[in-house]
DNA sequence: CATAGGACCTACCACTCGGTAGGGAGCGTA
DNA sequence: TACGCTCCCTACCGAGTGGTAGGTCCTATG
């Protein structure tokens, strides 16, 4: 039962392995901001693996439900694009979070992620090269051309997100806003153009 | 004196911070992988914080030296844009792992990055703004301008980079050769094209 | 030959870590 | 009333943490 208790777990434990990193986060400091003890929070994670195991699960099942919402949004594959990458690029606290975690999980995971944990990331790699090719289908793009142009978007677009916080500290925030509009008008030309302009 | 052991200190704890993280990492094991006991570290460097700081230090001043290098390889500034993140995007394993340690304070430092630490990126950035607004002359970028556009490409590459091994773990060593070779060739593109046609 | 200081060492400290053992309060069911 | 189950607790463990205190060896200098 309280599958409450469960949820709030996951949802602060998410945000303390975020900002701190898997190591940086003790399992007694995370119950306690729930307002359990240690052994409170092993009660429903056998172990700290075994809670960091399931948020990143979560949060891929949902990064997966956002793109086959995506999918279904339009149909100009071009559009479905860029919607894709827009919502992506949304700078929602909860979705700079989890960028952060799995910018975190990809650091982490190295040499050891041929093991069957990290392959979370292929289905979502995967339809993003169908997307992109839908998009320039007159050229044929190979898978590895789709690729590398997808996770060029998608590496500028993370790396933005999690830089945010710290190039606010640097040249602080309006600057900043006038950057983020500037992106997303970069991302979509970057989009359209790159595409049509051949390889 | 023997500035050799605190060579070999600083070398490999850039590599074990790299790959494990700040709190990943205990000073006994870096001494231990030079052949020292924790004390003989703490010689050398009164803290874990120092030894860590000294590292950042080290790569920043080395980052800047390659843009400085760059600046004077060529007199086309297009030319000098992509010769910069050519530099960037070589998968050296030193460029790789200093990659990771960089990405690893992006995230680590979060909120109070607004303290003196992180500003090392600052005269980085700086000279990027300037690095693009000299290619595209005739429309007057705003710096706002300026750096979305080169921040794109510094998040693609960087990102690109450390996702290289998970890469070849998923879809396999050849497939991300052929990868990065179109990586390379799609940023050069992204370079001329996007500075070209307005903003 | 005396002395100072660099380059390390062993021993130890206070503390935190993830995890186990075992118990108790409140509940539904028989 | 008795039983068992879920939820959560206190108490404790061994291992490991960053860091201090204090000592030993070696070399360079006077």
């Amino acid at each position: 039962m309280h599958a409450d208790t469960r949820q709030r777990l996951l949802d602060i434990a998410e945000q303390l392995f975020a900002e701190r990193g898997f190591y940086g986060v003790s399992i007694a400091a995370i119950a306690s901001e729930v307002g359990l003890t240690k052994q409170g929070l092993l009660h429903y994670f056998n172990s700290k693996e075994k809670l960091y195991g399931a948020i990143v699960q979560r949060i891929s099942d949902d990064f997966q439900d956002h793109q086959r919402e995506a999918l279904q949004a339009s149909e100009d594959p071009a559009e479905r694009l860029e919607k894709f990458y827009a919502a992506l690029a949304e700078p929602t606290e909860t979705n700079v979070q989890r960028t952060r975690l799995l910018m975190r999980e990809l650091l982490d995971n190295n040499e050891r992620a041929a093991k069957a944990e990290n392959w979370y990331l292929r289905p979502f790699l995967d339809r993003l090269i169908s997307m992109v090719k839908d998009v320039n289908k007159s050229e044929k793009l190979s898978d590895a051309e789709a690729l590398a142009y997808g996770y060029q978007l998608l590496g500028a677009v993370n790396y933005f997100l999690i830089s945010t916080s710290t190039l606010k500290a640097i040249y602080g925030a309006k600057f900043i806003e006038a950057i983020s509009t500037d992106f997303i008008k970069n991302l979509n030309r970057l989009i359209n153009q790159g595409l049509n302009s051949g390889t």
